[in-house]
RNA sequence: GGCCUGGUGGCAGAGUGGUGAUGCAGCGGACUGCAAAUCCGCGAAUGCCGGUUCGAUUCCGGCCCAGGCCUCCA
């Protein structure tokens, strides 16, 4: 079944061909690590997830890059305010992150370098960009630029004057050219800085990628991915900086974006205060419930991110548990077809979950859903999940509440069995009565 | 102003040049001590105006509306 993925670049959805089909080679944009990320920083993780798996199963070797950027003007800002040295802030918030995409379901990437490594590489790039023309050194900065590249603009299609003309930003007077961008920027004592040929300072934003990818990929590899809003000016800058410090007529093949999530109908932002962090989210609601309304959009439209939404997640969750909970249920050795066509027709995941739901068999349910990397628990683990801080009564005593109704239920006192059920009830805990006996669950 | 998305039943959300998936909600039934869950069945939608076509929700043009990007941003 032949991968069909939209390309930024063409603006249309292409046949997948890997430069080379024993390895293929991916990268996604990580975090700027100064907080908790927010739940639309998931949405990529969680969509070139699905897309990670599915190579895997296509090819004999893939190579998944997530960066973690751990140098950026707003960390040593945030270190400042908390009174903490700038590693103690990253080193947490990194491991956060790490910490809440694996409860998402996410696969760890194969490599996932921090940018402060990396320096070395990103000073032999500028220079040799320099060496080439393509940069130059100013008031210790150095800047990349943009009229020495005549193609500059395609992935975001505007040039240069169009840039120009709607730029929003002043311009800083020791740029040649407005539309030039900084690779490389002069530390003050206080501020982290590294040794350059242009003195002592810390990379630009975009040059990090640039250095990684090649380090870890190569000059040129398949699959660059990210969110909607770095097509411009990050992935029109990463491909700058690499096609002309390496000479190469593309950095990537592929380039796939993410649309936005919105909060309840709205764009969510700090000022309108309608902001969730992944970590909040879940202590309210299962990884998975998360993870299942992410994917419940195509990743390239707009995904309304709403309460509502999450429990009805949720809800289809605890059916397909349902389906698995008490039979053997291991994933069946395939992937089914339907499925995998929706998946390969560039990552369908809402026709994929439609799919999902004409499966009856455990097995091959549990085998779709793990496509999406859901189903991934145990289903009486899945039904005993419960908020954090929730105040219901332990496991132990749902147990005992339910051997006191069957009795009651035995002696056909119905009055006193419902009177029991109702109370758990209302504590979150919901009885279903099967024929092997009854079966609970947290509401 | 430039560039780019999208407007599908009550809600969410796919596909498609030829009787419009799927899920939730709703309605009816089976099952149940009663429920819940499950199963069976039912009703319900393509922003507006043109064009191409035997036929348009799909292709083309215009309009209206919504959203994003234009050097903080997933």
């Amino acid at each position: 079944m032949s991968l069909v993925v939209y390309n930024t670049l063409s603006r249309e959805k292409e046949p997948f061909v890997p430069i080379d089909a024993g390895h293929v080679r991916l990268y996604v944009c990580g975090p700027t690590v100064y907080d908790y990320v927010h739940i639309g920083n998931a949405r990529p993780v969680v969509a070139f997830d699905v897309l990670y798996r599915l190579l895997r199963r296509r090819y004999p070797r893939v190579t998944y890059v997530r960066n973690i950027t751990d140098i950026d003007d707003r960390i040593m800002v945030r270190a400042a305010d908390n009174r903490e040295p700038i590693e103690a802030l990253t080193n947490r918030t990194a491991s956060a992150y790490q910490s809440d995409m694996q409860r998402l379901g996410a696969l760890a990437p194969d490599h996932e370098p921090r940018a402060t490594q990396y320096v070395g590489e990103m000073v032999d790039m500028i220079g040799r960009l320099v060496d080439k023309g393509h940069a130059y050194p100013a008031e210790g900065h150095v800047l990349f630029s943009v009229p020495s590249m005549a193609d500059y603009g395609r992935l975001s299609r505007r040039t240069r004057d169009e840039l120009v003309a709607g730029a929003r930003v002043e311009v800083a007077p020791y740029k040649k050219d407005p539309a030039d961008f900084v690779l490389w920027k002069p530390s003050t004592d206080e501020q982290p800085g590294w040794p350059s040929p242009w003195g002592r300072g810390r990379p630009g934003w975009h040059i990090e990628c640039s250095a990684m990818s090649a380090r870890h990929l190569g000059e040129t590899f398949d699959i660059h991915a990210g969110g909607l809003d770095l097509i411009f000016p990050h992935h029109e800058n990463e491909i700058a900086q690499s096609r002309c410090a390496f000479g190469h007529g593309l950095m990537a093949r592929y380039w796939m974006h993410n649309g936005f999530l919105n909060i309840s109908g709205e764009k969510m932002s700090k000022s309108l205060g309608n902001f969730f962090t992944v970590h909040e989210l879940l202590d309210q609601y299962p990884g998975e419930a998360i993870r299942l309304l992410l994917l419940s959009a195509h990743y390239r439209q707009p995904l309304d991110f709403t309460h509502e939404g999450l429990v009805q997640a949720k809800a289809t969750l605890d059916r397909w548990y349902g389906v698995l909970r008490g039979r053997d249920a291991a994933p069946a050795g395939s992937v089914p077809q339907a499925v995998e066509e929706a998946l390969s027709d560039d990552l369908n995941t809402p026709l994929a979950i439609s799919a999902l739901h004409q499966l009856g068999d455990p097995a091959t349910l549990r085998a779709g859903a793990n496509a999406l990397g859901l189903l991934q628990q145990d289903a009486e683990a899945w039904f005993r999940w419960a908020p954090a801080g929730a105040a219901g009564p332990t496991d132990a005593e749902i147990e005992a509440a339910i051997a006191a109704r069957q009795a009651a239920r035995k002696a056909r006192d119905f009055k006193e069995s419902d009177r029991i059920r109702d109370d758990l009830k209302v504590k979150g805990v919901l009885l279903e009565d099967g024929p092997k006996g009854t079966t609970w669950k947290r509401g």
